[in-house]
DNA sequence: GCCGCTTTGTGACGCAGGTCACAGACCCGC
DNA sequence: GCGGGTCTGTGACCTGCGTCACAAAGCGGC
C-alpha cells in the first residue's frame, strides 16, 4: 500500500481555511483496512472527514444480504453517519474502511461553529446534494437496471484489474455470490474479462461500458 | 377540496421567526393539483417551501416506468430540486403537486441569508437528514422487499379509503399496472381489501401491516 | 504432503415479476 | 342510447434472479 504522508487537511478541505481556531482540535486517526467505523442503530460521535483512504457505507438486510450505498473519499465527509445528529438518532447504515485510512472527527459543537462559516456551509450543502444525487441514481439502478448492467458498471469503477472476491462484488450490488459468478463467466465467455482468483482483468472495456449503459429489465 | 386558509408560514416554519426581514419577500403561490413544479435536467429557481398540499417527487426511467422518491409535506422543503443549486446543476427527479398546493419560493440569495441563522440551518440540516434516511429506506425496499409487501405499505400510507388508479400505484412503486391489479386481487381474495373503480377500501389493516413488515424476496 | 480454509464452479429448480394481447366494464358527453 | 375515453380483469408466456446442494480448486500453515 503506497503510504505517503497524508495530504494536508487544508488541501482537501479548503473551506477549513477560514476556521483556523478549529484546526488544533482536530487530531488525526489512522485505522487499518476493514475497520468498522459505525453501524446501524449506533450513535454518532461526530462528523468524520476522510484525509486518505476510503470508507464504504452500506446497508444490510434481514436475509444477510448487503448493499453498498456509496463510498466516502478524501475531501468528503460521511453524512449518513452525521445525519443522525440532526433528526432521529438511529443510523441507517454502517461504514467500514476499505483501505488503510486517515481521518479526523469534527465534534458536534465544532461542527456548529464551522457551519457558521459560509464557505464551510456551502461545502457541506454541496456534499449533501451530491449524496442525494448518488442515492437517487442508486435507486434507479436497483429498480430498473439488470444485474449484468450494474455489475459492468461496478467493474468499470474499479480500474483495469479488479481485485475482489465474487462475494465482495455481490455485497456491493446487493445480490448473492452465485449470480456474480454466473454473470462474470458470461462476460468471460464473451471475451470481455479474464478471470482468476480474486482478480478480474478487463479486456474489452468498451463492451463493458456498453453493457453498463442503461438497459431496462 | 376543503380549502381553509393556509396556516401561517411561521407556524409551519418556526425557524423563519428569527428572519423577519425575509418574510415580506416571500410571496405565496397557489397551484392546482397536478401542476409540474420542476423536471429532470431543468434548473432550479430556488427553495420551495410547502405551506399546504403536497408535492410528489419521482424519477422516471427509460422504459416509461416511474418511481416515487418521496413526498414533500407542509413544513418541509424540496431538497432534491434545491440540491442542484449547490453542486452539478441537473435535477435528477421531477416534482408534481398531488393536490391543490400553496407554496413559496426562497430565492438563492435569501436562502444564503437564512442559512446564516443557526435555527434555520439546523432545520435544513434536519430535513436533509430525514430525506437521506427516506432514500436509504427506499433503496432497501426496492432491493430487498417483495412487491406485495411494498404495495401493502403504500396502501397503509393512504388512509382507510385509497382513491387511486392501479396505474398510479404502479408509478408509486416503480412497477406496471398489471402487477398491481394482480396483487390487489390477491389481497381481495384474502379479505384484506375491497375493490371498486379508483377506490380501494382497507378491511383488514392488521393483515396489511403484517404483509408490509419486512419480508425478504 | 496433509488438512482446513476460502474462493470458485455448476446444475437443477422455483418463483416473483414483467410482457403481450386481449376483453370487458365503467364513465361521460353528445 | 351510442361511441369515445379511461380504467380494470385475465391468462399464457418468458426470464432474471435467488436458492440449494453440492464439488472442485487454490492457498496457507504445520
Amino acid at each position: 500500500m503506497p503510504d505517503t504522508d497524508a495530504p494536508s487537511l487544508l488541501t482537501l478541505y479548503p473551506a477549513m481555511g477560514s476556521l483556523p481556531e478549529l484546526l488544533p482540535r482536530l487530531n488525526l486517526v489512522r485505522v487499518p483496512a476493514g475497520t468498522p467505523l459505525f453501524r446501524e442503530h449506533g450513535t454518532c460521535q461526530g462528523f468524520p472527514m476522510v484525509l486518505q483512504g476510503e470508507v464504504r457505507v452500506s446497508r444490510s438486510a434481514a436475509n444477510g444480504r448487503e448493499l453498498e450505498l456509496y463510498r466516502v473519499l478524501p475531501g468528503e465527509m460521511c453524512l449518513v453517519s452525521s445525519a443522525g445528529l440532526f433528526a432521529g438518532q438511529p443510523l441507517t447504515a454502517h461504514g467500514v474502511t476499505t483501505t488503510d485510512t486517515t481521518l479526523t472527527l469534527l465534534s458536534p459543537p465544532d461542527f456548529q461553529v464551522a457551519m457558521a462559516d459560509p464557505g464551510f456551509r456551502n461545502f457541506v450543502l454541496g456534499l449533501f446534494a451530491l449524496r442525494m444525487a448518488d442515492l437517487t441514481s442508486l435507486i434507479e439502478a436497483v429498480a430498473f437496471q439488470r444485474l449484468d448492467s450494474r455489475l459492468a458498471a461496478t467493474l468499470l469503477g474499479h480500474g483495469q484489474q479488479v481485485r475482489a472476491t465474487h462475494q465482495a462484488l455481490a455485497d456491493e450490488l446487493g445480490t448473492v455470490r452465485e449470480i456474480v459468478t454466473r454473470l462474470l463467466h458470461r462476460f468471460e465467455r464473451d471475451g470481455i474479462v479474464e478471470l482468476s482468483r480474486e482478480c478480474i482483468t478487463i479486456c474489452n472495456s468498451a463492451a463493458l461500458r456498453n453493457l453498463a449503459a442503461l438497459q431496462t429489465r
